[in-house]
DNA sequence: AATGTTATGTTATAATATTACATCCCCAGA
DNA sequence: TCTGGGGATGTAATATTATAACATAACATT
C-alpha cells in the first residue's frame, strides 16, 4: 500500500503496468478502510485512468466501459468520475476537460499539473494550497481559498528534443 | 491610458462605470498603437466583459450581441473572444468555461484568479509564471512551462459574512 | 420480507465549442 | 477605377462536454 513518489516518475520510463496495479490495490485498501464502495464501474474507470498517462475525457472512458459491457450512457462515466474525484482518486484537468488518476502518495494535497501540449501526457506535482503570491493576495483582500486549480502547459522533456 | 491597480479594487466598491470606460479607452489605445483592429463586435464584447465582474459564457455574450443587432451565431462570440484573449484584453477562466476582461496594468503577465463560489465574482491577481514550487518541480524534471492556469475557488469577503 | 439508502441504467436535453463555406469590406497595387 | 488578397463577419451544420429526470437494481438494516 506504499507507493513511490510520483514526481520522480513523471514523464520518465518505468514499469507502468506494475505501477498501475499497485495504485489500484492502494485505492482498494483506502476504500475498504473508509467504507467507500469501489464498485465495478468505478474500479474500471480508475483502472483505465491509471493505465494512461494522458488525461482521458468522459466519452473516451465511456467507449471503453461500453466495450466491457458496463453502462454506455454519459451519466455512467460522469458518476464514476465524480466519485473518484470526490475521494481523491482522480483529478479533473480543467484545461482539457479531461481526467487523470491521482498520483499522490499523501492525502489532503492540493495538486498541480504539467500538461505537454505535444504528446498530451500529464504529470502531477504537489503545490502548496495557494502558492506564494496568490495566497498572499488572497489574504490581503480577505478571500478565503477552498480549492485551487494549478495547471502548467508546455513541453515535456521528450518533446523538447523532437518536434518543438 | 494609465489605470489603477486592480488588486486594490477586487471585490470592493468603486465607480465601475468609469472604471470600465477607462479600460475600454486603454484597449483602444493599445490597438491603435499595435495596428490591431478593435472592430464593433470585438469592442462590444470587451465592453460587456468590462461591465461585469462576473465571468460571462460565450452564449451569454452572444445573447447580448444579438440584442444589439450584431451576429447571433456561436462563432461570432468565439472569434471575438479569441481575439481578445490572444491580445491580452481578456482571459478564459477554465474552471467556469467563461471569460473575464483583463484587469491588468502591466502587459506580459501571467494572471491568477480568485473565483467566489457564492456570488461568482472573479478577481484577477498577478502570479509569477510557475509560482514557486511548481516552477521548481518543472525545472527539476525538465518540463518547459509556456502558460499557466491558476485559479482559486472560495469565498470573497462579502460572502463570508452572509451565507457561508 | 419490508424498508431506506446507494448505485446503476436509460432517455432526453442542455451547455460549450468548432468546422466549413459563403460573403463582405478594406485597401494596396496595376 | 478596377482588381485581387487578406482579414473579418454571417450562417448552417455539427461536434464535444455535461446534466436533469426518472425508473430499476443492489445492498444493508431491521
Amino acid at each position: 500500500m506504499t507507493r513511490t513518489d510520483p514526481e520522480a516518475l513523471a514523464f520518465a520510463q518505468h514499469d507502468h503496468g506494475a505501477c498501475a496495479a499497485d495504485a489500484l490495490d492502494y485505492a482498494r485498501g483506502v476504500c475498504e478502510q473508509q467504507g467507500l464502495r469501489l464498485t465495478p464501474v468505478r474500479e474500471r474507470v480508475l483502472q483505465l485512468l491509471l493505465e494512461s498517462h494522458n488525461a482521458l475525457g468522459a466519452y473516451d472512458l465511456l467507449e471503453k466501459l461500453k466495450a466491457d459491457g458496463l453502462g454506455s450512457q454519459p451519466p455512467v462515466a460522469y458518476r464514476a468520475l465524480e466519485f473518484l474525484v470526490a475521494h481523491g482518486f482522480a483529478h479533473k484537468i480543467e484545461r482539457l476537460n479531461a481526467f487523470v488518476a491521482c498520483a499522490r502518495t499523501h492525502s489532503g494535497h492540493s495538486p498541480a499539473f504539467m500538461i505537454c501540449r505535444q504528446c498530451h501526457q500529464v504529470a502531477e506535482a504537489h503545490a502548496t494550497l495557494a502558492s506564494g503570491k496568490l495566497g498572499q493576495a488572497a489574504k490581503s483582500i480577505g478571500f478565503k481559498i477552498e480549492k485551487t486549480v494549478i495547471e502548467a502547459e508546455g513541453l515535456c522533456p521528450a518533446c523538447q528534443g523532437g518536434g518543438a
